[in-house]
RNA sequence: GGGUUGCUAGCUCAAUGGUAGAGCUGCGGACUUUUAAUCCGUAGGUUCGGGGUUCGAGCCCCCGGCGACCCA
């Protein structure tokens, strides 16, 4: 039996297992080979065997490997369950008959729960019908040091948000929603390039940030001896793209927007953002919700889409579309157009208990109430149409009505799922706007974009009339498994849990 | 930004201002068909950090750290 060294820096656990780590050292039987001789996955032996009866022999010998997730010790024969890969499990049986007793004392106290081990022995099923290796030989595959949490209780979020590889071990759920991100995701690449669209990429470390009003994080750059700023969007260069004749591109990578973390919000985010010339936002919407049905076909192979807690929600369809003005003005009953003067506007906001800054324009107040009074009567994916011009300042102004644009959001389960326009494509109205955006950014608003030369001598080159959308992957993962964006990015964001 | 609230053993959680506990995990023992195995025994703590009040603080007060929820 080895003794625990005495220790001040570690939990007794993890010294125990350093211990048993250094036994199988010293025994010269490795700890962590190199390599094992698997010659079968668990997922394969599932596959073939998964439906034998009880007391099955198969007279098939493998090797595998996995994690021990679960033992079961009963003297001269032990149990373990191992998992490995996509969460499939086996159990590995350790007699003393097959094995000897030496190797069976090895195992019961040397093989921990969390250890990676490998097996050799036969295929078989268990006299209660559980598919199982009879081991006549095994070895360590990897040893664990630190112990498994326990099985049966959920983890606390903070937990399993900072040690999500360990939330991968112990929850399923956990790897089925880095897979479904996967099959998302192509998803969407692949319906787009069905479209003759082009991927492309463009920069993330930008000498101007653009494309968005967000705060951006700010780097430097030693040997341009500058100050860089990772992107908030990458619309202004794939619109540059478009000018060059690139008609039908797209973008699927990370945006960083220095701005705070909640449910719904993290700094870095997975964005798609796609832009098609000759086409304009009633075309988008259309791609859009294509897109967003595709997707949840190749995820869950129905539009009715069953979130991980059960619930189904109808993706199917052509979903509504609804006037923002129209519908603002039936819930306050009140006639809101984008002439209603600013008194009007304040009025409806403090009763409402909205606050807002003093200097923030007429359209932002707009959307306040909008998403006060309006958003959560939606009750299936909803696009919401024609926003207010001073809050949209790459957006064209609406074809026929004064005081709009040709915008769209998409709501889904009452968050903002993605957005669309009818790209502005006027360099001379282009360049006024963003020098009001300018303007405000000087008043302190440090949301506002700022003024994009090169960007705006591209639009003077002619850009044809095109329709651009952007939406957050992260949060259409969320709509497709109801989970929070914490759950659907593998590893968010979060502060260190001590100073250092 | 404001309000409410949480942080205790490896994990999940208890504990009127008065000796910090339980389950699982671990360790020792029994057991050749278990499925969260079972049974017996046993160990494990800077109660997030710092300061204060008190004879005495996990608990009360102040400051800080990291979360959660609600409001706008």
């Amino acid at each position: 039996m080895t003794t625990v060294t005495e220790s001040l820096e570690v939990p007794e656990q993890v010294q125990i297992r350093m211990d048993k780590r250094a036994e199988l050292v010293e025994r010269g039987m490795q700890a962590y080979p190199v390599s094992v001789p698997i010659d079968a996955t668990i997922a394969e032996l599932r596959a073939q065997y998964g439906n034998l009866e009880a007391e099955a022999s198969t007279g098939k010998i493998v090797g595998i490997a996995g994690r021990v997730i679960f033992s079961r010790n009963t003297g001269k024969l032990c149990f373990a369950t191992l998992s490995a890969g996509s969460g499939e499990t086996i159990q590995a049986m350790v007699s003393l008959a097959e094995v000897g007793e030496e190797s069976l004392a090895d195992w019961k106290s040397l093989v921990d729960l969390g250890d990676y081990v490998f097996v050799h022995g036969e295929v078989i099923t268990s006299k209660r019908g559980e598919l199982s290796v009879m081991v006549d030989s095994w070895q360590m595959a990897a040893k664990a040091l630190r112990p498994l949490p326990v099985a049966h209780k959920d983890m606390g979020e903070e937990s399993r948000v900072r040690q999500r590889y360990v939330d991968l071990i112990m929850r399923p759920q956990a790897q089925e929603m880095a897979r479904l991100r996967v099959k998302a995701v192509a998803a969407l690449r692949n319906s787009l390039a069905q479209r003759d669209y082009l991927e492309i990429e463009t920069p993330m470390l930008q000498t101007q940030p653009g494309g968005a009003t967000a705060r951006p994080f700010v780097t430097h750059s030693n040997a341009f001896g500058i100050d860089l700023f990772l992107r908030i969007a990458p619309e202004l260069f794939l619109k540059r793209a478009v000018v060059g004749g690139l008609e039908r591109v797209f973008e699927i990578n990370r945006n960083f927007r220095n701005e705070g973390a909640d449910s719904t919000h993290s700094p870095e985010f997975a964005m798609l953002e796609f832009y098609q010339a000759f086409a304009d936002y009633q075309v988008m919407a259309t791609i859009t919700r294509e897109l967003i049905q595709e997707a949840a076909v190749a995820v869950h192979g129905s539009l009715q889409v069953t979130h991980f807690d059960g619930s189904v929600h109808d993706l199917s369809g052509v979903w509504p579309q609804i006037d923002l003005y129209g519908e603002l003005s039936t819930a306050v009953g009140q006639e809101i157009s984008p002439q209603t003067p600013r008194e009007t506007l304040e009025a409806l906001c403090e009763s409402a208990g909205i606050k807002y800054a003093p200097n923030s324009v007429n359209g932002k107040l707009v959307e306040e109430l909008f998403e006060h009074h309006v958003i959560s009567t939606f009750t299936g994916p909803t696009f919401v149409m024609h926003f207010p011009v001073d809050t949209s300042p790459l957006t064209r102004d609406h074809r026929d009505r004064e005081g709009v644009v040709e915008k769209w959001d998409l709501y889904v389960d009452g968050f903002e799922l993605a957005t669309g326009y009818s790209e502005l494509v006027d360099p001379v109205i282009q360049r006024e706007r963003l020098i009001e955006q300018a303007k405000l950014g000087a008043k302190g608003d440090k949301e506002a974009m700022t003024l994009d030369e090169d960007f705006l001598r591209a639009l003077e080159h002619g850009m044809p009339p095109s329709g651009g959308v952007g939406m957050g992957l992260d949060r259409m993962l969320m709509a497709l498994t109801g989970l929070g964006i914490r759950e659907t990015i593998l590893f968010p964001l979060v502060k260190p849990e001590r100073d250092q």
